[in-house]
DNA sequence: ATCGGCTCGCGCAA
DNA sequence: TGCGCGAAGCCGAT
């Protein structure tokens, strides 16, 4: 093979098997990484594919009957399928889109493809319900079954160890991560790439599964999402593009002196846009960490040989960048590969019983006490609370996709605070964020609601009614601190009673 | 405005 | 074995 391989450590072989030399194609079975730059699964399959000669089919699909499947989600998915259908079509490779019409009709279909294939190869991604649908597919297919890791810098399964606190796993990135920084997936493994190409899928999985014709969404979005069995109560988010190319956009724009240059001071700041805003295309594999790596280290000068030898686990001075990157770079490493460590090695990721023992216990300690507010959860979801500011931050999440980072961590208190029990406090967290985040469903969607119940975190003084030593935050605090003023007028168009007359 | 205490557990120096 | 210190806090004292 002429170009680099794919790391050992990123392949995980869910059925040994020699390929089969026999089949018609290599199959990607592309379910995470749903991107044709800068991905190893794709390099795997087209490695296998060169390996052997043989055509490359990759199936781009998405089911109909999970868990809080909406108009929102399927618009951003299907944004992003449009791109890559545009990108294959230059290239040798046979895409093959596929929607679900209705629950259960994409039954077989996968086994089916399989038949024909030589090896298939798929995304390993560690949380909602793809590790199961892996497994599952491990059961029953009888060919040479790869998943693939390009979620992060580092390979998420090279280590067993499971991270209870940032700072250790801080510790263990600084020792062990530099040369991953050194190394990447083929940027445009599409360009001049040479295979044979396929003649057309057998008739029997054409004629039962005939390929989806997605340009009737391109025609009109809302009445295209209608035909399917999802909730329509969740609409699209206009302003944020599912696919590659309004990733990279959104990526160039952060990194510039107004956005990147002021994250490490203003990030907290609900009313500045300076966060970087792109987790919803990493969520679904629209852009690449590694491409976001090589964009924000190259904001400034910079190279690998800054990096500090000694591994503290302290977040100052490891990277040896300006203080902006290294604010940033934190984030999108430390954070963002801890939840992914997480999820991979913690079957009970998003249990109540995984929190710390510490966390667990005074959570138990204090679950008789008194609630001064309860809500249901239709009340949370519309925003109906006596707070302004959580409201305005519900509003943000159900309107936009999204909650502002710092807010978000005020809205977990609060349900926490306003609910019946933790675990109650748990399950709504996850039904609103699941819900209506484009970057729900996500390990680090998981470590934010895990954190507001102490996961990460340690016990604060002084012990308080229903929080125990979990750490406590409050809306008026929370106002001293950041301006709100503007995100509540900005959020409130809830049903709140309160909002017209306190702004 | 700033500071310490609240409280736990881990890695590392000793 | 002891020490330092940690995703983002809060509160009361100064």
């Amino acid at each position: 093979m002429s170009k680099k391989s794919v790391p050992a450590e990123r392949i995980r072989l869910v059925i040994d098997r020699p390929a089969n030399t026999q089949g018609d194609y290599v199959l990607y079975w592309m379910i995470a990484n749903r991107r044709t730059r800068s991905n190893y699964s794709l390099d795997r399959a087209i490695e296998w594919a060169r390996l052997l000669g043989k055509p490359l089919v990759v199936f781009e699909a998405l089911r109909a009957g999970y868990r809080w499947a909406s108009d929102r989600i399927h618009a951003f998915v299907i944004e992003g399928m449009i791109e890559n259908g545009k990108a294959f079509a230059d290239s040798p490779v046979t895409w093959f889109p596929w929607l679900e019409p209705r629950p259960g009709e994409g039954k077989g279909l996968l086994k089916e493809l399989a038949r024909n294939a030589c090896a298939v190869v798929s995304d390993d991604f560690p949380c909602f319900f793809l590790p199961q649908m892996i497994e599952s597919a491990g059961r029953q297919l009888q060919v040479r079954f790869e998943v693939v890791d390009s979620n992060g810098m580092m390979p998420m399964r090279l280590t067993d160890r499971v991270f209870a606190r940032a700072v250790d796993f801080r510790r263990y990135l600084q020792k062990e991560i530099g040369p991953w920084l050194e190394q990447r997936p083929v940027e445009q493994p599409l360009k001049n790439l040479k295979l044979p190409r396929l003649q057309g899928l057998p008739d029997r999985i054409a004629e039962k599964w005939p390929m989806t014709d997605l340009s009737g969404y391109q025609r009109s979005p809302e009445a295209f999402l209608a035909t399917f069995p999802i909730d329509h109560s969740v609409p699209r988010v206009e302003h944020i593009r599912g696919g590659s190319s309004a990733a990279r956009k959104q990526l160039a724009r952060f990194v510039s002196d107004s956005m990147l240059g002021r994250y490490h001071e203003e990030r907290n700041q609900p009313e500045q846009e300076v966060a970087s805003g792109l987790s919803p295309w990493l969520h679904f594999g629209h852009l690449s960490i590694h491409d976001v790596f090589e964009s924000v280290t190259g904001w400034k000068p910079w190279s690998t040989e800054k990096i500090a030898s000694k591994a503290t686990g302290s977040k100052e001075g490891w990277w040896g960048a300006a203080p902006e990157v290294e604010g940033f770079l934190d984030e999108l490493i430390t954070w963002r590969e801890l939840g992914y460590n997480m999820c991979a090695l913690e079957p009970r990721y998003d249990q109540y019983g995984s929190l710390p023992e510490w966390a667990l216990a005074t959570l138990d300690k204090h679950r008789r006490d008194r609630r001064e507010w309860l809500y249901s959860l239709d009340e949370f979801t519309r925003g109906a609370t006596h707070d302004p500011l959580w409201n305005a931050a519900q509003g943000q999440l159900v309107e936009e996709g999204r909650i502002h980072n710092y807010l978000r961590m005020l809205w977990g208190k609060k349900i926490l605070e306003w609910t019946e029990s933790p675990e109650q406090a748990l399950e709504f967290m996850i039904e609103l964020n699941n819900r209506y985040a484009l970057d729900g469903r996500n390990p680090n969607s998981y470590s934010g609601i895990f954190w507001v119940l102490g996961r990460y975190d340690r016990p604060w003084g002084p012990e308080r009614p229903i929080y125990g030593t979990i750490r406590y935050m409050t809306s008026d605090n929370t106002a001293r601190k950041v301006r709100v003023k503007d995100y509540i007028r900005r959020y409130s168009k809830g049903e709140s009673g309160e909002q017209g007359t306190l702004f």
